[in-house]
DNA sequence: TCTGGGGTCCTATAGCCT
DNA sequence: TCTGAGGCTATAGGACCC
């Protein structure tokens, strides 16, 4: 299950006077800042509008259209009432971000397109928001068939349609295969899933080693046995900016690596885990992005051994170039002992 | 001309050890 | 003493997702 549009959907609640005009929803909402596109409107997307594309470019491709800031809690706040209604009518199910969930729903007694159907009315009954339900015999196949009608779609995919709802589509269909890998299959001549499902395994697995290889090669032919996700444990925490400008003062950096090291520190403490690594990252004027890791002799979630070791990680980049973003990110979590 | 912020997972390499 | 083969850990970068 897929929600429409989401953020922009949300805004359209609260401002139903905006409903048929292109909107975009990213960054602070001011398209001559520095940010970029998190949702689009459907009639944003006609000017060719759509998610992570620079603001600016979304301002010149429709300089009338409305651009609004990013409000994460506004839009948590609708997706803690969807998911409450999925988790009604099954509790196994996988969060899969703010806007996305995996339900199985083997179990239940009832035909797939009535579930379908029930899903969409109650969602639309807790939140007034659409959304598009695909229902298959695994999650790879239903991500896909939740996004074959949107919006508000419904589609059921069974083993007998991948060759011919599948195979059609471009390979970039595939969740996995971003903007390099559709590039590369292009390279090879591969425009179609059904034309990656001809590649013989090994080569998928010499150009695009062990991992992705055997993934492309089975995820073509519709193949997944993922299990649903029900339970999960933060990895890593961060905390990132980018500069309204580019920054070449270095005491400007290092007060702003110390605000971030807090910040995310902070966070850390809040959710009770304790980090064993601290990662600095930089990006500079020219994109050209760096990162730089200490590993930390015990876990801890005290400020001070965090923020030195912060410190040692930004000493050992070269600042030869003006920067534009700085970030930190606290890795290696474990759960903090009650004490 | 532009290119956010929060994550995950994979790969390559280097150093160390057996 | 030299040369490898692996395994493991730490580190750096890259692709992808929402």
């Amino acid at each position: 299950m897929d929600m429409d549009a989401f953020f922009a959907a949300v805004e359209l609640k609260r401002h139903p006077e905006l409903k048929g005009k292109p909107l975009v929803i990213g960054g602070r909402g001011d398209p001559t800042q520095r940010g970029v596109v998190s949702t689009a409107s459907y009639e944003a997307r006609k000017f060719g509008i759509h998610s992570a594309m620079p603001l600016r470019t979304a301002y010149r491709l429709c300089p009338e259209a409305i651009f609004l800031a990013v409000d994460f809690e506004a839009y948590e706040c609708e997706s803690l009432k969807f998911k409450a209604v999925l988790k009604k009518i099954t509790p196994i199910m996988e969060d899969a971000g703010i806007d996305e969930v995996f339900s199985d729903i083997t179990e239940l007694h009832e035909s797939s397109e009535a579930i379908a159907r029930r899903i969409k009315t109650e969602i639309r009954a807790a939140t007034g928001l659409s959304c598009s339900v695909g229902i298959a015999p695994n999650k790879l196949l239903a991500k896909i068939a939740s996004d074959l009608n949107k919006p508000d779609g419904l589609a059921i995919l069974t083993e007998q349609d991948i060759a011919t709802k599948i195979w059609p589509l471009p390979a970039r269909k595939l969740p996995g295969v971003g903007p390099k890998t559709e590039e590369r299959l292009r390279g090879m001549g591969i425009e179609t899933i059904g034309d990656l499902a001809k590649m013989p395994l090994n080569a998928l697995v010499n150009r695009f080693g062990p991992a992705h290889g055997n993934y492309l090669c089975l995820a073509a032919h519709g193949i997944d046995e993922s299990p649903l996700i029900t339970h999960w444990e933060p990895k890593s925490s961060s905390r990132e900016m980018t500069f309204p400008y580019d920054i070449s003062d270095r005491r400007i950096l290092l007060k702003t690596l110390k605000e971030l090291t807090a910040e995310v520190v902070d966070h850390l403490r809040s959710e009770a885990y304790r980090c064993r690594t601290v990662t600095v990252k930089i990006r500079f004027s020219d994109f050209e992005t760096h990162t730089r890791e200490k590993t930390l002799e015990r876990p801890t979630d005290q400020l001070q051994p965090i923020e030195s070791a912060a410190l040692t990680c930004f000493s050992r980049l070269v600042l030869k170039k003006r920067v534009r973003l700085l970030g930190v990110r606290l890795g290696d979590l474990s759960k903090s002992e009650a004490d």
